[in-house]
DNA sequence: ATGATGGTTCGGTACAGACCGAAACGTGCC
DNA sequence: GGCACGTTTCGGTCTGTACCGAACCATCAT
């Protein structure tokens, strides 16, 4: 019944141990090299680069050659959002079994979704926009407000550039931990480029978690009360 | 990198192509017995076992046995959800070379979405619903407003009864073919039965399409006006 | 009971594809 | 130029698993 788009194609490609390593670590938002991603699926480089060509030919991430290296990445925030779900889907049909270890209460925290931030930090974030009338929720999609465009200045964010791309400024994101909304869009990705130049949390090196400095908590609590 | 829950497990679930096919028949909504789940995937009924077993081992499909038949369904619409999700990637990546059959043509008009409407013709309903005020926007949840209450009456839905329930009553559901959003949840679900129980439209015996009649297609765009 | 129908279990086959090692390629560095 | 490093290509192996047929089990009808 080959019907609609098919689906079994690119849900194979995720279905393969390797390839769904590196996808969860290209979800970290940076490029990686080929090599990189070897380590991270723990096969050999030659191994790594089959699943690489077959991960760009089905348009699941994007092959971007420098100097002497390959740099791949998630193709768009679709991809990433996708995977999301799957994942919410696996935790909650797989969770019965798996016992949350100390590495997973990290990643529900705070973790990058791609290119903004997920996890019950960004969900705070975005209750606490919400709250106080910076964005407002039309039909299907949202927005900010004149408010929201005011308070987004005076943390430095130029969000007349934002909507000069063809990105959508504001989108939600289903949060696969905490199964409520967070932000995404590029007014998303912006939020958390300030969290890292503000220097209020950093990523860590080999995981999609985001560590929290003490200082940059109390910050973030400031700027976005409960 | 087993961070988070194990993507790659359900992902392989869906990524074969005989199981890939199941699901999607499933999304029909109608539970379907293990025999016509094999025609639906072109196996051998011995073939098809094995797979529904696996499925429902992976907490995917929801196995019931009713007599010497054993029927399936999906097991929660979080598996849809996740499913329609992963079409719509599917026909974004993969839509550059298939090219759009008649049958998809049906499909992205008005199909079913597990238990709801989805396509064009959900779309304009929400979007009708939405322009005069019965549903209200707010945060990451949309409500139904005391108008939209009265106006679900009028149609012979107890809301009421709805909201005793321990599913939500409504819920956004992002559309694969229109990439807005068509309303899910208990009064998505309420709101097709309202359009099976009045005649407007008719499910097809193996497909997910549904086919309005012309009386019926004039009776919804009197009651859902663009 | 006896047969018919829907479904599962089991053994065996076959094909796909994941994996590796070695060699080739290309690019930067000295 | 020559060397080192990252990456890809190619041949070959091997495991996993989808698939089928036949036998077995359960339920319903007669």
């Amino acid at each position: 019944m080959k019907e609609g788009p098919d689906i079994s194609r690119i849900a194979a490609m995720i279905g393969d141990p390797a390839r769904a390593n590196m996808l969860a670590a290209l979800l970290g938002g940076q490029a990686l090299t080929a090599g990189e991603l070897a380590v991270e699926a723990g096969v050999m480089p030659s191994t790594a680069s089959d699943h690489l060509r077959q991960l760009a030919e089905s348009g699941l991430v994007w092959p971007r050659k420098q100097g002497r290296h390959r740099y791949f990445q998630l193709a768009d925030e679709t991809v990433a959002e996708a995977l999301e779900t799957l994942a919410g889907l696996a935790a909650a049909k797989d969770g019965l079994r798996t016992r949350p270890g100390p590495r997973d209460a990290a990643l529900r925290t705070a973790r990058l979704c791609y290119d903004h931030m997920a996890g019950a930090r960004a969900v705070q974030m975005f209750d606490s926009l919400a709250d106080r009338g910076f964005l407002q929720v039309r039909r299907d999609s949202i927005d900010l407000t004149r408010t929201g465009v005011a308070f987004a200045e005076t943390l430095g964010i130029d969000v007349s550039a934002l909507k000069a791309g063809r990105r959508p400024l504001c989108r939600v994101c289903l949060d696969w931990s905490e199964r409520r909304s967070h932000l995404s869009g590029a007014l998303g990705k912006a939020l958390m480029q300030r969290v890292f130049d503000l220097g209020w949390a950093h990523r860590t090196k080999a995981s999609r978690s985001l560590v929290f400095t003490p200082p940059g908590l109390a910050a973030f609590e400031k700027t976005f009360p409960r």
